[in-house]
DNA sequence: TTGTAGGCGTTATCAC
DNA sequence: GTGATAACGCCTACAA
């Protein structure tokens, strides 16, 4: 792979005068001009990004950082929001990760670099960040916090989302609403059950949760309560919910009214039907464009909005 | 964040005795060593990979490029492949691409940082790679070919998963076999369906194939054909599939046996009971090793292995 | 219109 | 044990 000096040395030309032609600045013939080009056209010249890294101290890299397990709508967020960056000349690479330390290594680096900003989803809670990382790396944290105050959370209402769960199905003529956990408890997660039990007793309605991982013993569960609805904390649950029930012959919605939260596109290929709270993407795609324009952002006032399908029924 | 010339400065010593003590290299005094990684940690420097990799004309990183859609079970593969390189101080980088145009754009990228090795699953059929970007960049594709013969095309005998499904299926019992196949014709698709034909014609069984992208009119295409078992080209389509029966009451696998391809972690996690064909993942991963250590590597002689769990039943 | 010089941060090599 | 120097590839400023 060629330099641009040794394109300056094919060309018998100086190295200036070959940054020149190729960023189209005045100060060249046409003729050296078009000979620069022919010349790096043809050996492939591509100018390489670590220098001008170093250079310019500065790289149009944004990283998305996922944890690497249950990947399906954090892939689906991570696309939307590539698919953004794409428009404004930057680049989205995107890491795995499994644990504090393989996310702090990966944060390092991404600091090392001087990307432009790191889009984390913590793959545990409560982690603690280096001061030092927090200082020199651009940050937002996702669906749940950094356990330094001073990094950015970007999330929408969840508690609100908890109460329009709620609120939909009771509208529906639900009474016996259940609620379904995950087991994993994130910032969201009690939100959302916060949410969940305040609508529920302004309703005068009982509350009952269920945050086991294991589901087998869902169906039973919701038999002796008698619910007529389950709200599950997301997408993914109500699938592995509905798979439970459905072989232990509970019809979905006749039996059981079913709603999920997140609205991933790749699931819903897969359930069509599946009622669900569509998390504000495209909310959440503006924040990060503005947070790169150097503007502050917030979803506090963006919530989950009901995407009616096939899973709830009347009663 | 401070360079190693400001470290030195600081520390009142020159660059080269820095580097000395930061590379844990002969030629220090205890006393100055200490000093120098003392101000370091202090300061949180981090040396910066661009430099490295300018000097070096290396880059530790390996990348992975996906297509946009359908990434369940390639995510699943891109961590494993990232767990494994994540052992020899590799580190994974995912790009995801919609297009050969985004394709081409993320290949030169990783070209000009001189990266170690793209490992690439094509978002389109028979893409034709520039020439300079075959000859700089070393790549290997997966799942479907790149159009340049020189590229390494790493799969398994698909021909032979296509005959394996076949034969599980006949030894259970089954002789109307019907087979569901991806709409995109790649070249793992083909060669599915040609070791699905073989196999059929040589019990003397009949062939069936469906290959509209529309599954719902599935269900009375089975009908028609009485097929008692389907074979699906992986397991995506293998849940869609049931997800279209079971809304017709056929039962799974009383009425119907269904074997998908791939077993894919993500998606066995929300159908632990549906039996399939393992992509070899461990084998591919094995020779994406090998081939970094400069060996050449082939996946010719592994195919899918058969995982029996609950959707194919004896008769 | 063109060439030269210096510097970005890191590392390797050569002196002292 | 330590310092000076040059090199990687690029870009900007200044001189010719």
């Amino acid at each position: 792979m060629i330099s641009t000096l040794e394109l300056a040395r094919i060309c018998g030309v100086s190295q200036g005068t070959v940054d020149r032609a190729l960023h189209d600045r005045a100060g060249v013939s046409q003729a050296t001009r078009a000979r620069v080009l022919r010349e790096a056209a043809a050996r492939d010249y591509r100018p390489h990004p670590a220098a001008r890294e170093i250079l310019t101290g500065s790289n149009p890299v944004v990283q998305a950082v996922l944890p690497a397990a249950n990947n399906l709508f954090f892939m689906d967020l991570a696309e939307q929001i590539g698919q953004a960056l794409a428009g404004r000349g930057l680049r989205l690479q995107i890491a795995l990760v499994r644990d504090r330390k393989a996310l702090i290594e990966t944060l390092e680096d991404a600091a090392a670099r001087r990307q432009r900003l790191s889009i984390i989803i913590p793959p545990e809670d409560g982690i603690e960040l280096p001061a030092g990382l927090v200082r020199d790396l651009p940050m937002v944290f996702l669906l749940a916090p950094c356990a330094n105050p001073s990094v950015l959370f970007l999330s929408p209402d969840e508690e609100r989302t908890g109460g329009s769960g709620v609120d939909y199905l009771a509208r529906r003529g639900h009474r016996r609403i259940a609620f379904l956990s995950s087991p994993r408890l994130t910032q969201a997660v009690e939100a959302r059950m916060r949410g969940y039990l305040k609508e529920m007793k302004s309703r005068n309605l009982t509350p009952d949760i269920f945050r086991e991982g294991d589901l087998r013993s869902l169906p039973d569960w919701i038999a002796e309560r008698k619910a007529t609805a389950l709200f599950c904390h997301n997408d993914w649950l109500a699938v592995q919910a509905i798979q439970a029930l459905q072989k232990r012959a509970v019809r979905i919605p006749d039996d059981l009214s079913v709603l999920g939260v997140d609205a991933s596109p790749t699931l819903a290929s897969l359930f069509p039907n599946l009622t669900t709270l569509a998390y504000p993407v495209e909310a959440l795609v503006a924040s990060i464009l503005s947070l790169l324009d150097g503007k502050n952002a917030s979803l506090a006032h963006a919530s989950c909005r009901i995407m009616s399908r096939g899973t709830v029924a009347d009663i």
